[in-house]
DNA sequence: CGCGGACCCTAACGATCGTTAGGTAGGAGG
DNA sequence: CCTCCTACCTAACGATCGTTAGGGTCCGCG
């Protein structure tokens, strides 16, 4: 059964902003108690380890991308991999923009998790890129994309967007549209034969 | 005065290893040692402390890919921002391949050093950063790129090239040149406009 | 008024952390 | 043979780690 009252949810807002800053191993549960101007044991009335804070995060946070990359490519009715891909990678720099801590321990952070977790949170990043390697595949066969790997093509963009997450902070001068505009820009143009 | 002698190296590299698998805070001292055969306090006989270990990794890598870029910057003769800039992406991925453990610990785990050390690093993270997106300013500049804003731009190559050292193993099927090939295509076209 | 439950406390546990002190074995060079 | 040096050892230091046990306060609901 898993806790999602008011003070659980402070308590992963917290935690994320410290493992954002400072990494999941060199943030104490004691850390974060301090945050939140109580002792470190008190967190166990809420939290069975510190292990369990993570994973609520990371899990929290895959779910997010999962979620927002479903719902955009369900939106886009029309069938064309470039215009599918613009949806991924825009729903992507929305999901890491609106919450670039949990964001950013999900990328960074989840090797951290119990193997049992992290061969779960490792599967669902492999779908996740694999969703995204099909559009690219998708974009190849009908000619919208050439003369690149699909793999690697892949992984440039994820990692790519992936950065986002680490660098993006809302007091900056960037607006997550501008963001997204640019990255789609950028991650169709990569994948497009050079002009002749 | 840095020693430099050959058990010191191997320590060097035995940390790399740990550092990138577990990362630098999750990775003690006595981890370091017992990949080594010898007792955690034999290590303070070569090293100062732990933070001198990380730093020592990550001002090696950091040097490596400085100079790599800058001996290619400085072979390549010609002014052309577009060659330069291939030259650029070519000599990251050279250093990223060649040593990955290195890299990763270096473009991952720096925030682990002590402030100074940090500030330093940071400044030397920001002009190599500043170098790239001077190739791409002088790309837009003469028409050769288009239609990008340059900070984001240069955000979006780097964090792509930076994840190299993340995922990149020697056991794996991919060579460094193919690697860079298509690091280079990929980047090159991400920049350029649309065909008309 | 009584009671449960949400919330936090102090105290302490065993383990592990980075690090220091002091000592020993063995080989190189005079 | 003696000496220095490199390399490693054992033992231990105080600090901090994640976590458990048990108790207390206060509020809302019956």
């Amino acid at each position: 059964m898993i806790e999602t009252g008011a003070r659980r949810r402070e308590i992963d807002e917290v935690a994320s902003e410290l493992f954002y800053a400072n990494g999941y191993a060199a943030t104490s549960v004691r850390d974060i108690a301090r945050a939140l101007d109580i002792q470190g044991a008190s967190l166990y009335a809420h939290v069975a380890s510190k292990e369990d804070l993570l994973w609520s995060i990371v899990d929290r946070a895959a779910t997010a991308f999962e979620e927002a990359v479903e719902r955009a490519l369900a939106e886009t009715s029309s069938g064309d991999p470039v215009e599918r891909l613009a949806a991924f990678v825009e729903a992507h720099v929305e999901v890491a923009t609106a919450e670039p801590d949990r964001s950013s321990v999900f990328i960074f952070e989840w090797r951290h998790l119990s193997p049992q977790r992290r061969e779960a949170i490792g599967a669902r990043r492999d779908a996740y890129e694999e969703r995204l390697r099909g559009l690219i595949v998708d974009g190849l066969a009908i000619g919208a994309f050439a003369g690149v790997d699909p793999t690697l093509a892949t992984t440039f963009i994820l990692t790519a967007l992936n950065g986002i997450a680490a660098w993006y902070r809302a007091e900056g001068p960037l607006s997550p549209d501008r963001i997204a505009d640019q990255y789609v820009a950028l991650a169709l143009r990569s994948l497009s034969e050079d002009h002749p």
